[in-house]
DNA sequence: TCCTTATGTGTACACGTTTACACAACATGA
DNA sequence: TCATGTTGTGTAAACGTGTACACATAAGGA
């Protein structure tokens, strides 16, 4: 029963108008008569009219959707940015399409697919794909990145994160407790970002006179964390590990605990990163490198913003981690 | 230097021929010379030319967008699904809208929003809009819905999940240990899911002569479920919590041993619902009625393939539930 | 009275594809 | 030889909007 929608054209035979006059009424500043708009606007509503987007996304050249690019979905390291990206996006009607990147074989393509529906806008959470590559394929759209280290591409907006700050305050503290052997988790080997945060605990620790004794990888999952932290404590005899994000962190210290028999943070202290909402619940109160996440979607939306205006000039903001100190440090 | 995208007629003209022969080039069978079609993508691709899928749409009638309304990005409990579908659709070339809806302000209007992008397909995972909106939003586009509940609706084609297998498993388990005063504590107040999930349980009791000695409603998030937890125990000495998802079983977990002081499961069970991987995890070791949700999401891949191929026919697919034993039960 | 200006509406085209139709060139079979 | 079919390509219309332009009407000022 499902019956065709109707078209504008159709709407306007019956209201006994033309075509153009049912854009005007949708329009809110457009010159029309008050008693013609309201009385399209009733038959819109009886006959269950609504504009074809698409049809005006390819006469606009705007079509309100906003690709981003992300790893997964299901991972809540990135999990709550995205939601708070996905709400401020609805707010302002527009609309996102969710690329999941992460273990996607070809992620060029799939980025090409959705360039190919004239998206206005893209955000790169995802450190799988290269600036580069985000550019050559979005040429019309500056994408805005999030950068953990500066640019060289004057046409990308990027947000970038500092934590050596942050993770100097950790360092200090860990040292303090007599803390001399750490190693680091990553969460991959073929991140920048994984790297640059690798680098402000080791500049942080170099300060001191330290270094890290040891490194893993893994891949930014519970499982991984707790398969990888066996080695650092048997084999390195580690008492600080330092873990790329918060759902490693909480899987290194199950392990160190049930596995190795060890406390936490007496024996090994653990510190993650990202400061997700898990990493404040009472079982878990992990000491963790933790980013502002409204801050930061508030300046991703500040970008998108400025461009959707037209403000073509491309910026970057930086935002400064945090600490959360909880008890696994 | 964001230069313009290149148009079919544009290449057209740069390669000699009409646009018509551009676009047969792009089509695999189509009748077009083979040396004639080589020599267009070599230019296509030359000059980053990409067919404009907006303009494809308006005109095939298909977009090849699929809106996915859910609750919310973020919460594990829905998490696995969306990662796993985002992937099916992706896989087949279709690109997912995500609406969140669970706090939206207006999800009608948030629907309607992407009901005008021309969506050839709609998933509803949320259990916050009715089945009477959803074909109402969207006449033309026969909405998949994950329903729990048989639909009376014939217009429609549903995935419905059976539990009560599961929750009699699980009862029959509790009881044999002793437990005999129940409580179930429900993620929303206002939602038919979690009703029936109740009912699943209920069910359950009843046929054992017991019934729950007290409900109490929280918010499907941790938080909800530490709280809530409390008073169940305080006083309604509760001796086994029914949770609405998983994620608030870990919070009533945390609750009994830490601010009451009790042991789980020995004064009181704890009892989840999804079987989400965090449950899994060292630390939590979850007893839940759980939901394979590979099987699930692979049923609504094959209702939207069947859909996409043109079998408008719709079709309820039952899946049934599973339980995981734990440690908290 | 006429000129100017504001208001409301219709006409026609553009946005970038896909595709039905027509047609030319060429091959095939009798 | 001609009728028939196949192959490759161009022409033109359609998809459903938004909007520049033209125009008719009404209002206001001298």
């Amino acid at each position: 029963m499902s019956r065709k929608r109707i078209t504008s054209k159709e709407l306007a035979e019956l209201v006994g108008v033309s075509s153009a006059t049912i854009s005007r009424a949708f329009s809110p500043d457009a010159r029309i008569g008050e008693e013609t708009r309201s009385r399209i606007l009733a038959a819109a509503r009886k006959y269950g009219y609504q504009p074809n987007a698409i049809a005006r996304s390819l006469n606009n050249q705007r079509s309100r959707l906003v690709a981003v690019v992300v790893n997964a979905i299901g991972n809540p390291c990135e999990a709550e940015e995205q939601q708070l990206l996905v709400h401020a996006l609805q707010a302002r009607q527009l609309l996102p399409i969710i690329l999941c990147c992460g273990d996607h074989s070809d992620r060029l393509q799939l980025m090409r697919l959705a360039a190919t529906y004239q998206v206005d806008h893209v955000v790169i959470f995802s450190d799988m794909v290269s600036l580069r590559d985000a550019v050559d394929i979005f040429p019309t759209t500056k994408p805005i990145i999030v950068s953990f280290e500066p640019l060289d591409n004057e046409d990308v907006s990027a947000i970038r994160i500092d934590g050596s700050a942050a993770a100097d305050e950790i360092v200090d503290r860990l040292a303090t407790n007599g803390k001399s052997r750490f190693t680091y988790l990553s969460g991959t080997s073929s991140s920048w970002i994984d790297k640059l945060r690798r680098k402000w605990f080791a500049d942080a620790l170099a300060r001191r006179g330290l270094a890290f004794v040891a490194d893993a990888t893994g891949t930014y999952s519970y499982d991984s964390g707790f398969k990888e932290a066996v080695p650092l404590v048997h084999r390195f005899k580690t008492d600080a590990i330092i873990c790329g994000n918060d759902v490693m962190a909480i899987g290194a210290r199950d392990a160190v605990k049930r596995v190795l028999g060890k406390s936490v943070p007496e024996d090994v202290a653990v510190v993650g990163q990202d400061g997700i909402a898990m990493a404040a619940w009472d079982c878990n109160d992990l000491t963790t490198l933790s980013l502002d996440h409204v801050a930061f979607i508030n300046a991703v939306v500040e970008l998108i913003e400025r461009h959707q205006a037209g403000d073509d000039k491309p910026d970057t903001i930086t935002l400064t981690c945090s600490t959360r100190w909880g008890a696994t440090a």
